[in-house]
DNA sequence: TGTACATCAGTGAACGCGCGTTCACTGATGTAC
DNA sequence: TGTACATCAGTGAACGCGCGTTCACTGATGTAC
């Protein structure tokens, strides 16, 4: 389900991906991957672009907000890519996890990272710390299937925001 | 994608469910709203086996746990009914949303209403009532798609059983 | 500098498969007289 | 009470469609001598 698509937009003739893959799985491996390095990518800008140096609470705080909204950004404009991303079961194990920067670039580890610096930032108590990073990315990823695929997927453009904003103050609260 | 697989559960050929159905999208949104029927009784009898008379705040924060423990029961038994369930837009507008005994059954009332209720008892502060059930829904949801048909589909039983305790913790967190 | 050959991304036609759907049909059940 | 007929769930064969996949092929690009 993901070949000649795949193909089509590439503008290409469906055989020609056997050029590059071995077979449907490889292509969707691969699809997955780039899904997820794009992914990361946006967190990363958006972390970037954060302003406050590390530790200021205000700064973290603000910085576990541009994650979340890249990926709820990239859940509502790459609805395709973003299905694929988590098509596949260990994002785990895709070999090198780190660029030559020794940042590990994985949305997960991004998430984690935040979080790790809001403790420092004395916003999260070090004692709730641990696996906290999963209620937080369910909420988010719930909220981007509900709103992208699911039943709440035709609800107008100021209730998506409203939805936005609820579930990211519920974050906050909870973190607080 | 739902037909052929419907008729072949039954045991019966596959164009005999145009003796029942128009086509595949009338066929999809019965199955739709009995799999929402199914999730809606499953959290009423959860909520009905907690002891504990209404107002209690001890009692009415399990009546929200069963209901949430009953989504996560409910996409991991049937799996193919859970994603039925949520493929249809706007699930309110089923006619009648309210069965003989005046209750409504849709599973989103009655997550409403154990939030009322943890209102009513004094848990959850009045002023954060308000479209809270939306965090809390995605944050349910997101966990029961990651975990059914997400990159975390394969984690342990131990693990899972591990997510479902810190998201649960992290919605209680959130609400007092 | 030019010719010969390997490499390789992409083409065109065809395959089997499962899907939703249509058609004419059978066979049991209930109802009319 | 028995016969005639309508109703209707289910059957069997066939359709067009998009999917992943295979095959023999073309045509451009780079490399060897």
């Amino acid at each position: 389900m993901v070949l000649r698509e795949a193909t089509r937009k590439v503008g290409v003739v469906p055989n020609a991906a056997y050029r590059h893959f071995a077979d449907h799985d490889e292509l969707l491996a691969a699809v997955c991957e780039a899904a997820m390095r794009e992914l990361g990518a946006r967190m990363a800008t958006g972390v970037a672009s954060v302003r406050g140096k590390r530790g200021d609470p205000a700064a973290a705080g603000r910085r576990l907000g541009a994650i979340g909204s890249a990926y709820l950004e990239f859940a509502r404009e790459e609805p395709g890519l973003f299905a694929t991303a988590f098509a596949l079961p260990q994002q785990h194990a895709y070999g090198a996890s780190k660029d030559g920067s020794g940042e590990d670039w994985r949305p997960l580890a991004q998430l984690r990272t935040a979080l790790d610096e809001l403790v420092d930032a004395g916003v999260l108590d070090r004692k709730r710390r641990d696996g906290i990073e999963y209620p937080i990315w369910s909420a988010v990823h719930g909220l981007a299937v509900l709103t992208g695929q699911g039943p709440l997927r035709d609800v107008p453009e100021p209730m998506r925001h409203r939805l936005e904003k609820l579930v990211s103050r519920f974050i906050e609260q909870g973190l607080t």
